[in-house]
DNA sequence: CATGAATGAGATTTCATTCAT
DNA sequence: CATGAATGAAATCTCATTCAT
């Protein structure tokens, strides 16, 4: 299943090297140009099938949000168990930031804009995600009695995915300034690992004291 | 102490209110015209002081870095107990990201870009701070006898703080579409609760079954 | 024949113009916003039709030196003896640089910057001109018989022509000065006559001793 | 002796490496900053000194030009002969343009531009070379009963002496193109001597026929 | 006497957008 | 339905010049 599957052709067409080329630079750093030359069709059919560079930007934003609704809710759907629940929570996450690797650097730019560019579409496509998540993680042991609030879990477990994802690129261009060989296969496999561990598997938290 | 303490007043009168702006617009949707009002001085006074945007940039990215590098450092100075010094590394991060709230952002839209505009002046500066967290982590007892990768720790730390303090924007953006009322107090100080509970202060996991 | 003849009508009607302010003012002296002015297009239109300011430069430059060829090539073409090939290379520069008074100033801005902004294809039209230029000389009773270098011949009848070209901008400015009254009339068409009757239609010269 | 002999050691500090650098680039091509840098002074220093872009490129043309007088001046004086005169006319040139390689480029520039920046005082140095010029010229028996106008001859000598000495940068970017080896050593010697040939050893011309 | 600092004006170039076809 | 052509606005950067010290 692919983000821009609700789309026609002729705007998947566009959309999905749009949503590569803004994930690497940004609202602001990408270009209609590269982005017509990208999706090999004149800057002006862009205008003509999407209508502006801030609803390319949106329909990238609302595609892959959706897209992540949809599959967190097609997979936990009828699931009744709390802790399986969660498990696939996290494993579609890791999942999907894995097959979509531009998920990640787009979203994270956007965050890191304050969210100035989104629309009430892409709020919308947020929220269902948020509120699935939220749902799914207040039901864990860890939340009920553990007293760790859901969405202290859910910037937790978002966070990590996203750092793990993007850690990749940066850590080569540290690799020659980092003297030990730290580990290089960080991955979104192990991260959702320790995930599971921490928040999941793991029972009710222990105190060290007490 | 702040960030652009080893710059000279003048460029610090530049660098303050650059870093601002690259934090909320990011490098590409950041203008030299911008930087100069907001700096209150004449455009081409920036390029007299400091070169260049890129040089502005990587000046402001340079001093953020050197900054947490000094502070991690000063403060884990002679603290020999591994928990102590992780708690001093999780606490301290929190308060440097929660008194420069402009770190996250500006950070997460570098690394979200695969660090492209990354100077080996910045690198130097990165590798040094992971290099401090990765060896205080690295003495946990989570890590030495838990198994738990310390990169991982680490990226889940940054991950979760960096998530945490970004949310405020977003999350108000939020509130009108959010239903039910989540808590609104998500802040970098539970945050860091969570996090020292996690990993300093638990002992060594034991899992769900053995 | 025009010089930007091979070139279509919307390149020429950026070129021509463009030529003239370069001949007028230099590269340097040259901005796109006059070229665009004086073109009656918008600057931007510039760019999208040629490139840059060092492009339309560089066509500039190609389009004169490959006229010159043409026309050189052309009037020469099965032109057997000798003697006429010389004074149609003559007659024709002189008619060339008289038809298009722009030329001499633009090739001798570029000649003292000392061909800094020289492209291979602007090489290749010099050289071009060069050969035809050598060869028709090398053929010259003075020349072979006399001893004089055909590449000094060369550089006389150039130089004296783009002399002679500039001269009347300037001999204008010092029409006031020069208290006699020196001729005029100094023009291309005299100034040929002269080349003539000292490259070719004169004999093999005889030293005044021996 | 030197061009700027007559101003004061602080000003030909400036002076002799600006007519370097205007000679190079041209007026509009040259920038404050690079004189500034080539002399090793401050730019402000400049407009203590001088004054003003246009007052350094005035000075230096003005310098140029009033050596050139004050050499052919002081070197046909008290020569009566027709024939030396000239002889010296066109040795003193060739001498002063291969000792000052910056004059020819400095010049043609000027000319190209059609002394746009020529000033009441550079133009009065330029009449005192083309009046002591003419007047050498005119003497020769070429001119008394040849037939050739005294300016014909000025400008050819001037110009086959500029192209001459320009020659050599242009040639060598050529000489990839060129395919038969054609002499490399073209000198301002050389020329000097086709030159006295031409116009002064020779008896008046006899033409071919009649 | 000299200069570091500053700047208004203007240079080249890019870019999102429009429009006639 | 699509696009080549065009452009106003704005971006980065340069430069001649001034001024306080």
């Amino acid at each position: 299943m692919h983000p821009f599957t609700h789309h026609s052709p002729n705007e998947r067409s566009i959309l999905e090297p749009a949503a590569r080329i803004f994930a690497l630079r940004g609202y602001a750093g990408t270009s209609m140009d590269e982005i017509a030359r990208a999706a090999g069709v004149n800057k002006a059919t862009i205008y003509y099938r999407i209508g502006n560079k801030a609803r390319v930007y949106e329909r990238v934003l609302v595609g892959y949000f959706c897209h992540i609704a949809e599959v967190l809710e097609q997979r936990l759907h009828a699931v009744p168990i709390p802790r399986d629940r969660a498990r696939i929570l996290v494993e579609t996450l890791a999942a999907i930031f894995a097959e979509h690797g531009d998920m990640p650097p787009l979203l994270l730019h956007e965050l890191a804009s304050g969210g100035e560019h989104l629309s009430p579409d892409v709020l919308a496509g947020i929220a269902r995600v948020l509120q699935t998540s939220l749902t799914t993680l207040s039901a864990l042991p860890m939340v009920q009695q553990g007293g760790v609030s859901p969405l202290l879990a859910h910037l937790m477990i978002i966070g990590s995915l996203f750092f793990t994802s993007l850690s990749g690129s940066v850590a080569m261009r540290l690799a020659a300034n980092i003297p030990q060989g730290t580990e290089k296969d960080v991955s979104l496999e192990l991260m959702k690992d320790l995930l599971l561990e921490l928040f999941v598997d793991r029972d009710v938290p222990s105190r060290k004291e007490d």
